[in-house]
DNA sequence: TGGGTGACCATAG
DNA sequence: ACTATGGCCACCC
């Protein structure tokens, strides 16, 4: 489906913060939503990643998982197996569709742009 | 205006 | 350990 393209607010605040994830490193969809505001729900982020890669900037949806670290999402980029091509070609182990260390690895904007 | 939807998350049984 | 369910809320038609 395709998004009106002058109405951007919630969605644009979504992109910022994951254009902001470092390379090699990774989040998840609730610490975003968390980040943006408890209020809003975490479906949105998801949502969001939807419309993600018709962006004019790039964005790396492929750095967004879900709370156990699996690519939840990957069926909805061009090739099944893009997702986790992007994540190793940035030194980052996928086995079985779920990223090693993802404690390690994981990028919280929480702590990391440490908000007031 | 209102209902359906979703790449989620937490909880209950 | 697993499945079910309800909450969440911006967006589209």
């Amino acid at each position: 489906m395709k998004l009106s393209e002058k109405t951007y607010s919630f969605f644009d605040d979504v992109y910022s913060v994951v254009r902001l994830i470092p390379k090699g490193r990774v989040t998840n969809y609730g610490a975003i939503a968390k980040y943006l505001g408890a209020a809003r729900s975490s479906r949105m982020v998801g949502w969001a990643m939807n419309a993600a890669h018709g962006q004019k900037e790039y964005v790396p949806a492929h750095r967004v998982l879900n709370r156990n670290g699996m690519l939840t999402g990957k069926n909805h980029f061009a090739s099944a197996n893009e997702m986790q091509m992007l994540l190793e070609k940035e030194g980052i182990v996928v086995v079985k569709d779920t990223v090693k260390n993802f404690k390690t690895l994981f990028w919280d904007p929480m702590e990391e742009l440490k908000i007031k």
